[in-house]
DNA sequence: ATAATAACAGTAACGATTATCGTTATTAAT
DNA sequence: ATTAATAACGATAATCGTTACTGTTATTAT
């Protein structure tokens, strides 16, 4: 008993996550699937990418409000741009991950199951936005 | 105007921050404070750690549920066990973090301004605790 | 002392996530 | 193919960590 069952609307919500390079955050997926799905429940996307977590098939990225989900769940790296929210993979050599997880291993008295890296700052296309001024003298030389 | 102000709350929760060796909650923080000041509130607590994040005097760790703070905000690794929550460090090697973090600006065209390594797992004291039976029969031979 | 206001305690509001509940759809057995 | 059992759904209420508001207190400068 207990057993999962066949359902559509799984199917298509991992397709989604699997077929996206960034990491949406459930909110991000419900939009995303409201054209073909219009009947289609944020708890339901809720439901399965929990589901998708337990079963290994995603992984849980601490966002800056929210929580972003990522299809691959073998090691490697993110960057959250605290500007925009926006979360992308960062490749770092795999070797690097291994000497991490050993050296993690040799000092930790437990299991340790999962290793998150992630780096948080502004992406190239935020830096680039003049940001909101700070005093009243840089608004006067500001755009707006 | 908008100058910062002394407040014996404030630090005594910086204080109490920087004593500790685990990573504390909010609502840990705010318990462990209440004996000493029993008016504290917490939104007090949420408020000044909003501060220190800000003055780079704490950081911010993502938990289980609620979010963990630490004063030491040199970049190093931490473990949170996701039995119990509690989170500790991890001192790996700091030649470690400088390589991840060279290989990172290397890959990503953008800012970085700090760095998350962390170990999700299972700490040695909750290994040691016999779990909740998953099956019927399991139970039988278990100790309740 | 007095005035200005940052910070407080208390509490309401918020937002992301989870739980509930009646209905629908999948699966297995008849 | 029907039927029965129930996993999963859509809709919505509840939860809970966190933030925002409000009137009061305490710190700082005059």
């Amino acid at each position: 008993m207990e057993a999962t069952r066949k359902s559509k609307q799984r199917d298509a919500i991992l397709q989604e996550l699997q077929g996206r390079r960034d990491h949406p955050t459930a909110e991000e997926l419900y939009f995303a699937l409201k054209d073909r799905w219009p009947a289609l429940s944020l708890g339901t996307i809720y439901r399965n990418l929990t589901q998708f977590c337990q079963t290994g098939q995603a992984q849980r990225l601490p966002g800056r409000s929210a929580e972003h989900f990522d299809a691959t769940v073998q090691p490697h790296a993110h960057v959250l741009c605290l500007q925009c929210g926006r979360m992308s993979d960062l490749s770092l050599p795999p070797p690097l991950f291994d000497e991490l997880q050993q050296q993690a291993e040799a000092e930790f008295p437990g299991e340790l199951l999962e290793i998150k890296l992630q780096f948080n700052g502004i992406c190239a296309q935020c830096a680039a936005i003049p940001q909101k001024a700070e005093t009243p003298a840089a608004m006067r030389q500001g755009s707006e």
